[in-house]
DNA sequence: ATGACGGATCTAATCCGA
């Protein structure tokens, strides 16, 4: 069978649900993995989902802010979430799938932002971004026997050609060189393999991500890649496509990421 | 100036995002 994964933070789910249905009716996704969902467990919109058959659903929000979410035509099975840091606050959900007779583990993140300042003494976010980053290292991409996807909006663009100016971010949380080095240390350290460059040459300029505060988005084009698609290295072979929606990106309301789908043949 | 918009919240001005 095809299997599709999609991850898209949505900033707010209550707010761009019309356009998830949009999504999830054109695209035909096994799985969307959703962040920034902004909104407790019980106000996430469960009966859109369940119209459309994503009758399976692993939701970890809160009040307001950040909140992650997995809706599934497959069954879920072994959902969890991690506190990272124990802040309390809602950044992971985790599942067992089973596609095509394949296992997988999926994580659906949404790692801190990290503020302004790229300083840890001055800037509390900036720490505890690194130091989230830091427990992610205990991730293993095939823990228990089960092959992992990690998907999410990572706040970390690591290569030069997911920013829109090497040079001119590097002192910009998101692309800084203690940033992009953690990240790495995160996928050495799991054995994490990143899809989407994997699909996509590195050499080419890719983005996920278009501020707000820039005018004209698609013409500027100062984006950055945010928002990631990893797995254990057993299933890069099963890849067939990695598909970024930039087109959302012009939608009415439009959220500021775009969603990423990775299709498999298992 | 990279860039001042957009979401949720005790619906008004404040916090937060990256």
């Amino acid at each position: 069978m095809t299997f599709k994964i999609a991850t898209w933070n949505i900033n707010s789910v209550r707010l761009r649900i019309s356009m998830v249905e949009d999504f999830l009716n054109e695209h035909q996704v096994d799985v969307l993995c959703l962040q920034e969902i902004k909104c407790q467990n019980d106000l996430f919109p469960t009966a859109a989902f369940n119209e459309l058959g994503y009758v399976h659903q692993a939701v970890h929000g809160q009040k307001g802010y950040h909140g992650v979410a997995t809706v599934s035509k497959l069954p879920l099975a072994d959902i969890s979430s991690t506190d990272y840091c124990e802040m309390g606050d809602t950044r992971h959900v985790e599942c067992v799938v089973e596609a095509g007779g394949q296992k997988l583990r999926l994580h659906n993140f949404y790692v801190p932002a990290g503020g302004d300042e790229a300083d840890v003494d001055k800037n509390p976010k900036f720490a505890h971004k690194l130091k989230f980053l830091d427990e992610m290292k205990q991730l293993d991409a095939d823990s228990g026997g089960i092959p992992s996807i990690l998907v999410g909006d990572l706040n970390i663009a690591p290569l030069p050609t997911d920013v829109w100016s090497h040079k001119q971010l590097l002192k910009v949380v998101s692309h800084t060189p203690v940033e992009t080095e953690t990240l790495g240390d995160v996928m050495d350290a799991g054995g994490w393999e990143d899809l989407i460059r994997h699909h996509i040459p590195p050499e080419e300029i890719l983005f996920t991500w278009w501020s707000y505060r820039s005018k004209d988005w698609n013409v500027a084009n100062k984006g950055r890649r945010l928002d990631h698609i990893w797995s254990a290295p057993e299933l890069k072979k099963s890849l067939v496509d990695i598909n970024v929606v930039r087109e959302s990106r012009g939608l009415e309301k439009p959220s500021d990421h775009v969603p990423v789908i990775a299709s498999f043949e298992f």
